[in-house]
DNA sequence: CGCCTGTATTGACATTGGCCGATATAGGTA
DNA sequence: TACCTATATCGGCCAATGTCAATACAGGCG
Protein backbone atom coordinates (compact mmCIF):
# COMPACT_ATOMS: atom_id res chain seq x y z
CA UNK A 1 0.00 0.00 0.00
CA UNK A 2 1.21 3.75 -0.44
CA UNK A 3 2.27 5.71 2.37
CA UNK A 4 -0.65 7.60 4.08
CA UNK A 5 -0.41 11.41 3.30
CA UNK A 6 1.04 12.85 5.79
CA UNK A 7 -1.47 15.87 7.09
CA UNK A 8 -4.61 17.64 6.07
CA UNK A 9 -2.28 20.24 4.07
CA UNK A 10 -1.45 23.12 6.52
CA UNK A 11 -2.34 26.61 4.36
CA UNK A 12 0.61 28.59 5.04
CA UNK A 13 0.57 32.06 6.33
CA UNK A 14 0.81 34.31 3.78
CA UNK A 15 1.16 37.58 5.03
CA UNK A 16 4.65 39.29 4.55
CA UNK A 17 6.60 39.32 8.42
CA UNK A 18 9.68 41.93 6.86
CA UNK A 19 8.52 45.00 8.59
CA UNK A 20 7.75 42.85 11.95
CA UNK A 21 10.77 41.23 11.67
CA UNK A 22 12.89 44.67 11.20
CA UNK A 23 11.05 45.43 14.37
CA UNK A 24 11.70 42.46 16.36
CA UNK A 25 15.86 42.83 15.10
CA UNK A 26 16.01 45.92 17.08
CA UNK A 27 15.09 43.94 20.21
CA UNK A 28 17.48 41.32 19.08
CA UNK A 29 20.48 42.69 20.95
CA UNK A 30 21.03 42.66 24.61
CA UNK A 31 22.66 46.10 25.11
CA UNK A 32 19.94 47.40 22.84
CA UNK A 33 17.31 45.63 25.35
CA UNK A 34 19.09 47.33 28.24
CA UNK A 35 18.52 50.92 26.71
CA UNK A 36 15.70 50.28 26.19
CA UNK A 37 14.98 49.17 29.47
CA UNK A 38 16.78 52.13 30.81
CA UNK A 39 14.47 54.96 29.19
CA UNK A 40 11.14 52.94 29.77
CA UNK A 41 11.80 53.23 33.21
CA UNK A 42 13.74 56.65 33.44
CA UNK A 43 11.17 59.85 34.61
CA UNK A 44 12.08 61.49 31.17
CA UNK A 45 14.83 61.79 28.62
CA UNK A 46 18.18 59.47 29.29
CA UNK A 47 20.95 61.28 28.01
CA UNK A 48 23.89 59.14 25.73
CA UNK A 49 26.30 59.75 28.32
CA UNK A 50 24.83 57.65 31.11
CA UNK A 51 25.02 54.47 28.61
CA UNK A 52 28.47 55.30 27.34
CA UNK A 53 29.37 55.40 31.22
CA UNK A 54 27.19 52.50 32.36
CA UNK A 55 27.58 50.01 29.57
CA UNK A 56 30.47 47.97 28.69
CA UNK A 57 30.50 49.90 25.55
CA UNK A 58 32.65 52.20 23.62
CA UNK A 59 31.03 55.69 22.71
CA UNK A 60 30.90 54.73 19.04
CA UNK A 61 29.44 51.68 19.86
CA UNK A 62 27.11 53.22 21.97
CA UNK A 63 25.69 55.47 19.25
CA UNK A 64 25.43 52.87 16.50
CA UNK A 65 23.34 50.96 18.95
CA UNK A 66 21.09 53.88 19.42
CA UNK A 67 20.72 55.01 15.62
CA UNK A 68 19.65 51.28 15.22
CA UNK A 69 16.63 51.52 17.70
CA UNK A 70 16.12 55.33 15.85
CA UNK A 71 15.86 54.22 12.91
CA UNK A 72 13.39 50.93 14.03
CA UNK A 73 11.40 54.05 15.23
CA UNK A 74 11.58 52.72 19.04
CA UNK A 75 13.24 55.96 20.46
CA UNK A 76 13.60 59.65 19.27
CA UNK A 77 16.10 62.09 20.17
CA UNK A 78 16.53 65.79 20.67
CA UNK A 79 19.91 68.01 20.84
CA UNK A 80 20.21 70.45 23.50
CA UNK A 81 23.44 72.00 23.55
CA UNK A 82 26.32 69.55 23.78
CA UNK A 83 24.14 66.80 24.77
CA UNK A 84 21.59 64.19 23.12
CA UNK A 85 18.43 62.99 25.24
CA UNK A 86 16.95 59.83 24.01
CA UNK A 87 13.31 58.87 25.13
CA UNK A 88 11.30 55.78 24.22
CA UNK A 89 8.79 56.91 21.33
CA UNK A 90 5.42 57.38 21.63
CA UNK A 91 3.64 54.23 21.11
CA UNK A 92 6.84 51.96 20.98
CA UNK A 93 5.25 49.48 23.50
CA UNK A 94 2.26 49.72 21.52
CA UNK A 95 3.69 48.94 17.92
CA UNK A 96 6.05 45.68 19.31
CA UNK A 97 2.85 44.53 21.37
CA UNK A 98 0.68 45.05 17.93
CA UNK A 99 3.40 42.75 16.07
CA UNK A 100 2.98 40.03 18.18
CA UNK A 101 -0.15 39.96 18.38
CA UNK A 102 -0.66 39.58 15.01
CA UNK A 103 2.02 36.90 14.76
CA UNK A 104 0.15 35.05 17.48
CA UNK A 105 -3.69 36.16 18.18
CA UNK A 106 -4.84 35.83 21.27
CA UNK A 107 -7.20 32.85 21.42
CA UNK A 108 -10.76 33.12 22.54
CA UNK A 109 -10.57 31.41 25.85
CA UNK A 110 -9.78 27.67 25.74
CA UNK B 1 31.59 79.31 33.87
CA UNK B 2 31.31 75.98 34.10
CA UNK B 3 28.27 73.71 31.96
CA UNK B 4 25.26 72.92 33.18
CA UNK B 5 25.41 69.16 33.90
CA UNK B 6 23.59 67.26 31.30
CA UNK B 7 21.10 65.46 33.40
CA UNK B 8 20.24 64.00 36.39
CA UNK B 9 22.57 60.79 36.18
CA UNK B 10 19.85 58.21 34.71
CA UNK B 11 20.39 54.69 36.32
CA UNK B 12 21.26 52.44 33.75
CA UNK B 13 18.53 49.17 34.12
CA UNK B 14 21.04 46.38 35.32
CA UNK B 15 19.02 43.47 34.25
CA UNK B 16 20.85 40.84 32.33
CA UNK B 17 18.26 40.91 28.87
CA UNK B 18 20.60 38.17 27.54
CA UNK B 19 17.63 35.49 27.29
CA UNK B 20 15.17 38.16 26.23
CA UNK B 21 17.44 39.26 23.09
CA UNK B 22 17.99 35.81 22.50
CA UNK B 23 13.98 35.09 22.28
CA UNK B 24 13.96 38.04 19.68
CA UNK B 25 16.81 37.25 18.16
CA UNK B 26 14.48 33.74 17.00
CA UNK B 27 11.76 35.80 16.12
CA UNK B 28 13.99 38.30 13.32
CA UNK B 29 13.59 36.86 10.53
CA UNK B 30 10.62 36.90 8.33
CA UNK B 31 10.44 33.21 7.60
CA UNK B 32 10.31 31.92 11.19
CA UNK B 33 7.57 34.62 12.01
CA UNK B 34 5.63 33.14 8.24
CA UNK B 35 6.22 29.68 10.05
CA UNK B 36 5.21 30.96 13.64
CA UNK B 37 2.36 32.73 12.50
CA UNK B 38 1.28 29.25 10.28
CA UNK B 39 1.57 27.18 13.49
CA UNK B 40 -0.64 29.61 15.38
CA UNK B 41 -3.32 29.58 12.96
CA UNK B 42 -3.28 25.89 11.98
CA UNK B 43 -5.73 23.70 13.78
CA UNK B 44 -3.12 21.19 14.56
CA UNK B 45 0.57 20.71 14.08
CA UNK B 46 1.89 21.57 10.68
CA UNK B 47 4.14 18.96 8.53
CA UNK B 48 7.46 20.36 7.75
CA UNK B 49 6.77 19.21 3.94
CA UNK B 50 3.99 22.43 4.18
CA UNK B 51 7.08 24.56 5.17
CA UNK B 52 9.23 23.38 2.51
CA UNK B 53 6.24 22.99 -0.56
CA UNK B 54 5.01 26.56 0.19
CA UNK B 55 8.45 28.73 1.27
CA UNK B 56 11.23 30.52 -1.50
CA UNK B 57 13.69 27.61 0.57
CA UNK B 58 15.39 24.69 0.35
CA UNK B 59 14.32 22.02 2.33
CA UNK B 60 18.04 22.25 4.47
CA UNK B 61 17.02 26.16 4.91
CA UNK B 62 13.46 24.99 6.09
CA UNK B 63 15.19 22.30 8.73
CA UNK B 64 17.46 25.49 9.73
CA UNK B 65 14.79 27.58 10.55
CA UNK B 66 12.78 24.64 12.54
CA UNK B 67 15.83 24.05 14.34
CA UNK B 68 16.67 28.00 15.69
CA UNK B 69 12.38 28.28 16.91
CA UNK B 70 12.83 24.52 18.60
CA UNK B 71 16.03 26.07 20.50
CA UNK B 72 14.82 29.25 21.13
CA UNK B 73 11.56 26.91 23.26
CA UNK B 74 8.71 28.03 20.90
CA UNK B 75 7.79 24.98 18.79
CA UNK B 76 8.47 21.70 19.54
CA UNK B 77 8.24 18.54 17.15
CA UNK B 78 7.15 15.16 17.16
CA UNK B 79 7.91 12.49 14.68
CA UNK B 80 5.61 9.99 13.30
CA UNK B 81 6.53 7.73 10.80
CA UNK B 82 8.54 9.50 8.08
CA UNK B 83 6.99 12.80 8.72
CA UNK B 84 7.60 15.23 11.44
CA UNK B 85 5.06 17.61 12.87
CA UNK B 86 6.10 20.83 14.39
CA UNK B 87 3.46 23.11 16.81
CA UNK B 88 3.92 26.32 19.16
CA UNK B 89 5.22 25.50 22.20
CA UNK B 90 3.05 25.96 25.01
CA UNK B 91 3.21 29.08 26.68
CA UNK B 92 5.31 30.98 23.63
CA UNK B 93 3.10 34.10 23.34
CA UNK B 94 3.02 34.05 27.16
CA UNK B 95 6.94 34.05 26.80
CA UNK B 96 7.50 36.75 24.47
CA UNK B 97 4.89 38.88 26.22
CA UNK B 98 6.69 38.33 29.91
CA UNK B 99 9.97 39.49 27.89
CA UNK B 100 8.04 42.54 26.44
CA UNK B 101 6.18 43.51 29.55
CA UNK B 102 9.66 42.98 31.27
CA UNK B 103 11.35 45.29 28.82
CA UNK B 104 8.43 47.92 28.93
CA UNK B 105 6.75 47.75 31.85
CA UNK B 106 2.65 49.38 30.98
CA UNK B 107 2.50 52.34 33.17
CA UNK B 108 -0.51 53.19 35.13
CA UNK B 109 -2.85 55.08 33.21
CA UNK B 110 -1.30 58.43 32.30
C1' DC C 1 38.84 82.97 16.59
C1' DG C 2 40.75 78.52 19.03
C1' DC C 3 40.09 75.01 22.37
C1' DC C 4 37.52 71.58 24.76
C1' DT C 5 33.77 68.15 25.36
C1' DG C 6 29.95 65.21 23.76
C1' DT C 7 28.02 62.74 19.96
C1' DA C 8 27.97 60.89 15.18
C1' DT C 9 30.18 58.84 11.27
C1' DT C 10 33.77 56.21 8.84
C1' DG C 11 36.56 52.24 8.00
C1' DA C 12 38.40 47.90 9.32
C1' DC C 13 38.00 43.51 11.46
C1' DA C 14 36.01 39.24 13.48
C1' DT C 15 31.81 36.92 14.23
C1' DT C 16 27.32 35.60 13.21
C1' DG C 17 23.61 34.25 10.18
C1' DG C 18 20.96 32.91 5.96
C1' DC C 19 21.38 30.12 2.19
C1' DC C 20 22.45 26.12 -0.62
C1' DG C 21 24.41 21.44 -2.33
C1' DA C 22 25.92 17.20 -0.66
C1' DT C 23 25.41 13.78 2.60
C1' DA C 24 23.60 11.34 6.69
C1' DT C 25 19.76 9.54 9.29
C1' DA C 26 15.02 7.71 10.20
C1' DG C 27 11.40 5.06 8.96
C1' DG C 28 8.27 2.88 5.68
C1' DT C 29 7.70 -0.62 1.75
C1' DA C 30 8.88 -4.69 -0.69
C1' DT D 1 17.89 -7.46 2.91
C1' DA D 2 17.53 -3.35 -0.48
C1' DC D 3 15.22 0.79 -1.90
C1' DC D 4 12.55 4.98 -1.54
C1' DT D 5 11.02 9.34 0.79
C1' DA D 6 11.12 12.90 4.47
C1' DT D 7 13.93 15.33 7.52
C1' DA D 8 18.38 16.62 9.71
C1' DT D 9 23.16 17.71 9.63
C1' DC D 10 27.53 19.16 7.45
C1' DG D 11 30.53 22.38 4.89
C1' DG D 12 31.18 26.28 2.32
C1' DC D 13 29.93 30.85 0.55
C1' DC D 14 28.48 35.48 1.01
C1' DA D 15 25.93 39.24 3.43
C1' DA D 16 24.84 41.34 7.67
C1' DT D 17 26.15 42.65 12.38
C1' DG D 18 28.77 44.02 16.73
C1' DT D 19 32.85 46.14 17.95
C1' DC D 20 36.59 49.46 18.11
C1' DA D 21 40.10 53.29 16.75
C1' DA D 22 40.30 57.27 14.18
C1' DT D 23 38.06 61.10 12.55
C1' DA D 24 34.34 64.46 11.76
C1' DC D 25 30.79 67.38 13.51
C1' DA D 26 28.28 70.35 16.94
C1' DG D 27 28.06 73.51 20.53
C1' DG D 28 29.78 75.97 24.72
C1' DC D 29 33.58 78.80 26.64
C1' DG D 30 37.33 82.00 26.66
Amino acid sequence: MSMQRCCPPAVVDPTDRTADSALFKALADPHRLTMLATMARAEDEVCVCDFTGALPLEQPTVSHHLRILREAGLVTCERRGTWVYYRLAAGARERIDAALRSLIPEKAIA
